[in-house]
DNA sequence: ATGCGCTTGTGCGCTCGATCACAGGTCACC
DNA sequence: GGTGACCTGTGATCGAGCGCACAAGCGCAT
């Protein structure tokens, strides 16, 4: 593929990150599936703790907001065999989706004690999700030793041997943008491969590392569009009296 | 259900929410390209500080993490023109993207004063993107009155003069999820038309409302699914010494 | 036992976004 | 003034994902 010295507009490389390609082993989801199965799941608890035993794809559609098709694709990538006529037997559909996106425990260490570290920290959706916090990092040593909701914060330069000591395997960016880079190379040199960056920053990882971006000013402002491409053109109607 | 004697798979209605259309006046950004014009913006402000007054597509390419091809076509949709042979006038560029996300400021409001809800209260980044917090409310009486950066929480019951009294357009729910939809219900209700939900829930809202999710659970679920399937494709390996 | 209604699984066409490649325009230098 | 290096704007191609529609399968009522 133009190998040579052609490549007019070749531009940057960029590490392929789209779908990791690891060696694949049995199921290769695609995003699109991936991002719905944890919402499907929420749903499906919701019903097992009802005593419902058995879900159509419609109704599981219904409660996640989506397609009844999709859900039917999105199922069918996890080998998961409804019955025809009837619908998916919900607790084996949860053990399914559960094996599926990892299953057990996976620790997670957060790197920055700043209002959205701690929050974050705090936060009861991530252990409800699996995710239970061990360790949190930051670069202020006078927060060194403080706790937060059981974990206590370590200085940065410990990170090496608190994420061995947690077993962590996730790590989650929550510092200001300028010390974003640094926070992800050290995660990666401590040898986390999954990443999770809320920092408002483009950071690059090497090949093989899964980064995830929060950008949570851009959603704002993806809203802030909207909101002003409607107000734009409301405001001639407006002065009506 | 299933009224009508046709209509073999139909499924619900679902409230398009791809792209708004609104009274489309003057330009149909992309999502895609709109999610990433913060990005550029970002890039393009540091630019601005070191004094550089003129940028190719490349290099913006470079310090937003994509590919200049696309950092091209994106600005196309700006009727942003820049020179060619030399680039895009910094200056210029950071109006024209500034202009189509909407300029000015634009007030916020909270609802939900938990871990989360406070976390946001306090976040830098969104008074910095030009999204000020400047209400708080929660449905906790005892919260009543206490500060958060200056803003001090209203009961949700007064929510209506709230967002009236400060003029907010955009509603952030930061509620568990349980409470998730009844937030957005009177963030609808107070005449809010853009919402991002930050809740563990599925919610839904009348057509014209634009909503956005930020789901922390699923991102880490989905880290997790790439941790899962490398650690299983690289165990066989791991007993050796 | 048999028919009928319900539900799954999936092939197909469509749309959207990403990338490539190139023609057209600009500037600097000689 | 001419030439070459550089950069933009965009048409064309490609792939992913979505929704539709339908054939195949299952169970209940009779």
């Amino acid at each position: 593929m133009t190998a040579g010295g052609s490549t007019p507009d070749r531009d940057l490389p960029i590490a392929e990150m789209g779908v990791v390609q690891s060696a694949g082993s049995s199921s290769p989801i695609p995003e699109a599936t991936l991002a719905r199965l944890p919402v499907y799941m929420r749903s499906l608890v919701e019903m097992a703790d009802e005593g419902i035993s058995t879900v159509s794809s419609r109704q599981l559609a219904d409660l996640a907001g989506v397609n009844a098709a999709k859900v039917r694709k999105d199922l069918s990538h996890l080998g998961a065999h409804g019955k025809r006529g009837v619908g998916y037997d919900v607790d084996r559909l949860l053990a399914e989706i559960g094996g599926a996106l990892g299953g057990s425990l996976t620790p997670v260490v957060i790197v920055g004690a700043g209002n959205l570290g701690r929050a974050l920290s705090r936060y009861d959706g991530f252990m409800a999700g699996g995710f239970p916090v061990v360790a949190v990092v930051d670069s202020d040593r006078s927060l060194e030793g403080r706790e937060i909701s059981g974990v206590s914060i370590t200085h940065v330069d410990h990170m090496d041997g608190v994420v061995r000591a947690t077993g962590s395997r996730l790590g989650i960016v929550a510092t200001p943008a300028h010390a974003a880079q640094e926070a992800v190379d050290r995660l990666v040199a401590a040898g986390l491969r999954s990443i999770l960056n809320f920092a408002p920053a483009v950071v690059s990882v090497p090949p093989g590392v899964q980064l995830r971006k929060v950008d949570l000013a851009t959603e704002l402002q993806i809203l802030g569009y909207y909101e002003h491409v409607r107000t734009s053109s409301e405001a001639p109607e407006q002065a009506v009296g």
